[in-house]
DNA sequence: AACAAATATTGACATTGTCAACATATTTTT
DNA sequence: AAAAATATGTTGACAATGTCAATATTTGTT
């Protein structure tokens, strides 16, 4: 992170990782711009460049990890090659993924700006793209195991709160339960 | 909240109301140890005498929450008639306590301490109260249902789970689906 | 080359958490 | 009841932080 020249050259995206690492070594009250600045080599102001205030700044870190988040999932998605454990694999790869970011966790997963809802047992679209790929995915999976139609957007809605719900209880185990719990998310899901 | 005489009384507990306002009108980061001492009309300095620091107190107010949570939970196991339908009522208090705390949800669905989790198909003592009430009272239900011993413990962790999840996403989407979740919730319940 | 835009710095200020020293009220001890 | 100890509240100070205005430097455009 040395300073070479007066601009930085790629400011912007090391305040997020700074902000990243700032939120996972000492938590999201910890988070601190003049912090992640100094992380950087610029003065304390620099970021108000890249940045409004501190929330626009903590929004694009959360934006960062959503990102890198649904990487995730596409590798999972892309890698698979058996069908059928698809969805264990992607319920298995959400709480992998936290196991690296867990001070993230209840900031990914408790966004009060995400769109996640059905009417009329249909799953309405989501603004939020890890949510919008398990549809996808689970979706066919769910209709060759002989789910209804009518039942399918219930039935994916309560896969996704479980997985969700399995999650949030896993990071605040900090992840001691791994095998019995994944287990226990296979039996849900079959 | 005026000032009759130099000691206030009940400060601790006006602070924790305080705090808790704040959290709610302005989210968890507007939380301040000062502002909430000028909401109970008393110098910035005097919640030293009850918190060793801002994070003592934020765990208080969170702590305060769970208490109530807790109590509105006992409130409908005791009024509470038809034993069948206990779970779906305790689903519904879950959804129904956070309408009135949403910013706290995260706060108390996400403590990194508390202890959640089973081995030997025995769920193990939680210091979560809310859980606690939970699985005390399910257990005879799910028994009564003809669910077998030895699943007992990992379906109630399911439900558990399940309930976390959908009431997250509830709060995310500022309530708006109440009817058709509910609905929801009694199909995965029964 | 000249100008405009982007990006970084410096200095200032208000807010906040925290601490130390002191003040006042309450409780306990004698 | 007086004195001492304890609990609780105040004032003033300081460092860290977010934010802003003014300024400086670099880069891109014409």
């Amino acid at each position: 992170m040395e300073k070479l020249s007066y601009h930085h050259g790629n400011l912007k995206q090391e305040l997020i990782l700074a902000g990243l690492k700032l939120i996972e070594e000492e938590g999201i009250s910890r988070l601190s711009l003049r912090r992640a600045a100094a992380m950087c080599g610029v003065s304390h102001a620099a970021p108000k460049n890249h940045f409004r205030d501190k929330e626009e700044f903590a929004e694009a870190v959360k934006n960062y990890v959503t990102e890198e988040f649904t990487r995730y999932l596409q590798e999972v998605i892309d890698q698979n090659r058996n069908k059928e454990e698809l969805i264990r694999d992607m319920g298995r790869a959400f709480v992998r993924f936290f196991k690296d970011y867990p001070q993230s966790f209840s900031l990914i997963t408790n966004q009060k700006n995400i769109c996640i809802s059905m009417s009329e047992h249909k799953i309405e679209k989501s603004n939020y793209a890890p949510f919008e790929m398990f549809v996808e995915q689970a979706g066919p999976v769910l209709r060759s195991r002989g789910v209804k139609e009518n039942e399918l957007a219930q039935k994916i809605l309560e896969l996704w709160a479980m997985v969700c719900g399995l999650a949030g209880i896993y990071v605040m185990q900090g992840f001691h339960y791994e095998g019995d719990w994944m287990e226990m998310v296979n039996k849900i899901i079959y």
